[in-house]
DNA sequence: TGTAACGTTAGT
DNA sequence: ACTAACGTTACA
């Protein structure tokens, strides 16, 4: 379609249409049926929740599918959804009914949970039959509730007949929707659903995978009104399984990865869980009473399988030497209860501590204290293949319908998306929340996990000296390399794998159960004035303490600023911790992101108004010429490798769109305000883009650009620029082609306060002196220090 | 294999 | 009737 369509005007979009547009599909009947009737294969097509968070935005009109849009000037082809709004939890259309009673859900109706399920609507990821559990009648096998969607499940007739759901061609399951049309590499995990390879991703670790049959049902419940968890696609594919395929073989997930987590009406449902455990078990499910039954379970489950887990780690890891972690959420979540608000059982710790190699599992498994960054790359990839190869050995040897080969994931899961799992019980009141737990589960520990190492980190890792000169001080550029760029972006994170949700939504509880089920009298609110005060390794700290804690500290206005200076490795886990956490300030400098890290973490990260760049490598700031961040304010690339002239204009030009429609000329970084670039090779001719694309530029840090002149003050301050008026500071230290004349330019400034011209050689104390005097008429500016100009007052 | 485009459904 | 957009198809 590019070319058909490359001519780019609207009017062209008429003519486009009778030409045909050469992706026309063919007339096609038409999708699915209507009605949902057993039929498999009708599928009832979702809709949005329009509660959850992404429902609520509003569209951000510079995606790829807003730009379609003709409400923003596009031809209006692709009719999808803005990408920011892209539901996370879509839900089965008002209309849909059981297809045995014809009638409609009627959860709400009942207030018990599980009388809830009995009679609310369930679509089969299968057969797509939309019925209420109560009307099948069907008590012999279990159904398998899938988490991560509302309103579905595999019904107890596919699950009992062994379906896996691939029969209807790789289904994804409804209301999987695929991001397919998005462009790049973004969203690409949706498709790795088809092949199978679910991919550990930071999600992995938290998937909901249930392990008792009612207890999910009832959380999911409580979830459902709060606030939709993952997002479509995700669920299907990625979410569940990922940690499972990667652990280890799951063939029927692979086959269907909607398909999943907890069973129904199944007296042994829990087997998948427990398959190693066998020692427990529920009666049933539906009739139990989840709570304490889960917490048994969990408690014996997780001991036998966290070891079973060890020792998979073991032979996966080679050697069993992971880098030493601390899962402190992991612990938290499995060794606590909501009401829990304390210390962790000694077996729970013991249990943790046996296991905690086994989390490593994850790639998440955050900055390695000690391994170079190429060794935790590699290590990635390594896990990833190895499940695969196991899943096909077992697969010969095994019966798939067994869900045995989940278990050692299924612990780890337990282990740390606990929050969740407990919330099954009946303790789960409390919270009930299992985006939330899951977010915060594994999150918190991510974060923490990179906030500890990152202290040894800087203690250790070469550095750059600081320069002497303030104002955002930059590493000299000859003198020190930069940090490990050059084992910098890892090749194969596995970014496409990663799930795109957005942050948790539903409300944190307001209140802090209690072990004897009261409320503490400190309300959240109350707490949140404290956490405020803790540095951000002490919220991991407090992350670990209960699940309430854990959601509280997750909370995004503790988190407005995340500084990853210098951290050693970008993992996966850290980068879903970030966007859960929405900073609003994000300090990647020094680090080996990756380009396509970069370009996820951007895209999802809306709010983001300071970027801090600085030593990585241009191929990983270049993601910031595909990806859109409209809202920047505060770009920092100093130092950046391989960052010129050439880079300066892919960076700042305008997107070269030329669908019709397309007439957005305006750069994607016009709205930066303070741009830092001491220390790249660049010259006039960027600074001629600057002058162009930013007209908000404020502060620009040129200090250390050797290419910087007298000319290039000039231009900035030339009549006609936007940024004559608008520059309120520069740097211009250690820009030895700088002279006194450039003084005399700046002049022209009105808005000019700030002028740092230390260590120019050129520049003359008297030069400084002459300006003050000269300004003196209008603005009074001082000397701060030598060749450091500061307005007064 | 990636994704633009489309037919049709869901909601107002 | 109209808008939004889901889920699928087919082109490149």
């Amino acid at each position: 379609m590019a070319m058909s369509l490359s001519a780019d005007d609207e009017e062209y979009e008429s003519d486009a249409e009778q030409q045909k547009p050469p992706n026309r599909p063919k007339q096609k009947s038409g999708p699915l049926p209507v009605g949902g009737s057993k039929q498999s294969s009708a599928r009832r097509r979702r809709t949005r929740c329009r509660k959850c968070e992404a429902c609520l935005r509003t569209e951000c009109g510079e995606c790829h599918f807003c730009k379609d849009m003709k409400k923003f000037g596009g031809p209006g082809r692709m009719k999808q959804s803005c990408i920011m709004r892209q539901c996370i939890a879509p839900v089965l259309p008002h209309t849909a009914v059981c297809s045995v009673c014809g009638e409609a859900g009627k959860e709400d109706t009942v207030e018990e949970e599980v009388e809830k399920f009995k009679i609310m609507l369930m679509e089969c990821s299968i057969c797509n039959e939309i019925v209420h559990p109560l009307c099948l009648k069907v008590t012999d096998v279990g159904g398998v509730v899938n988490d991560e969607l509302p309103n579905c499940w595999e019904c107890p007739k596919c699950n009992h007949a062994g379906k896996t759901g691939k029969a209807n061609k790789q289904k994804r399951g409804p209301g999987f929707k695929y991001a397919s049309n998005l462009p790049g590499s973004l969203l690409k995990e949706p498709r790795l659903g088809r092949d199978i390879k679910e991919e550990p991703s930071p999600d992995v670790i938290t998937p909901p995978m249930a392990v008792t049959a009612i207890a999910p049902l009832i959380k999911r419940k409580l979830e459902k009104d709060e606030v939709p968890k993952q997002r479509p696609e995700e669920p299907l594919k990625k979410r569940p399984c990922a940690l499972a395929s990667e652990l280890q073989p799951r063939p029927k997930l692979e086959e269907n990865p909607l398909r999943k987590k907890r069973k129904l009406f199944e007296a042994d449902a829990d087997s998948a869980i427990r398959k190693k455990k066998k020692a427990v078990k529920l009666d049933d499910p539906l009739t139990q009473k989840s709570s304490h039954l889960i917490t048994t379970e969990r408690g014996t489950e997780q001991e036998s399988d966290d070891q079973e887990v060890v020792e998979e780690r073991m032979r996966d890891q080679e050697g069993g030497k992971m880098e030493e972690f601390e899962d402190e959420e992991e612990r938290m979540d499995s060794e606590q209860t909501v009401g829990q608000v304390v210390a962790p059982s000694p077996l729970a710790r013991r249990i943790h501590q046996e296991t905690s190699q086994s989390h490593n599992v994850c790639p998440q498994a955050g900055p390695s204290n000690s391994e170079s960054g190429e060794k935790s790359q590699a290590r990635v990839p390594y896990k990833l293949q190895r499940p695969r190869q196991r899943i096909s050995n077992k697969e010969l040897s095994r019966d798939t319908r067994e869900e045995p080969q989940v278990q050692p994931n299924i612990s780890q899961m337990l282990k740390t998306e606990s929050p969740e799992n407990e919330e099954d019980g009946e303790e789960s009141k409390p919270l009930s929340n299992g985006q939330g737990s899951r977010c915060n589960g594994g999150n918190g520990s991510d974060l923490a996990d990179w906030l500890r190492p990152r202290r040894e980190v800087n203690g250790g890792s070469p550095r750059p000296p600081l320069s002497p000169l303030g104002w955002r001080r930059s590493p000299p550029p000859s003198s020190q390399s930069r940090p490990q760029l050059s084992c910098s972006p890892p090749k194969n994170v596995q970014m496409e794998r990663h799930v795109i949700r957005p942050p948790p939504i539903s409300p944190p509880p307001d209140g802090l159960p209690l072990e004897d089920g009261r409320n503490h009298v400190m309300r959240r609110e109350v707490w949140m004035a404290v956490f405020t005060h803790l540095a951000h390794k002490d919220l991991c700290i407090c992350m670990r303490v209960c699940k309430t804690w854990n959601r509280w500290c997750c909370d995004k206005r503790l988190w407005t600023r995340i500084d990853l200076n210098r951290c050693k490795s970008i993992t996966p886990l850290m980068l879903s911790g970030i966007i859960r956490r929405q900073p609003v300030s994000l300090d990647l400098s020094w680090t080996n992101i990756s380009k396509k890290q970069l370009s996820w973490l951007i895209n999802r990260l809306p709010g983001l108004r300071f970027l801090l760049l600085s030593g990585c490598s241009w191929v990983a700031v270049s993601a910031l010429c595909t990806s859109s961040c409209p809202l920047l304010r505060t770009l920092d690339v100093q130092w950046v490798e391989g960052l010129k002239d050439a880079q300066m204009k892919d960076l700042l030009s305008p997107p070269t769109d030329n669908r019709p429609g397309q007439t957005d000329n305006r750069s994607k970084l016009r709205n930066v305000v303070d741009l830092r670039l001491a220390g790249l090779d660049i010259t006039d001719s960027s600074l001629r883009l600057l002058i162009r694309y930013m007209p908000l530029l404020s502060r620009l840090d040129l200090s250390y650009c050797n290419h910087v002149t007298d000319q290039s003050v000039n231009l900035l301050t030339a009549a006609g620029t936007t940024t004559r008026d608008s520059l309120a500071e520069i740097n211009l230290s250690v820009c030895n082609r700088v002279t006194d004349q450039s003084l005399t330019y700046f002049k022209r400034c009105g808005s000019i306060c700030h002028i740092d011209l230390r260590y120019c050689k050129q520049v003359t104390k008297e030069g400084c002196e002459q300006f003050i005097a000269e300004m003196s008429v209008s603005v009074q500016f001082g000397l701060i220090e030598e060749k450091l100009l500061r307005k007064l007052g």
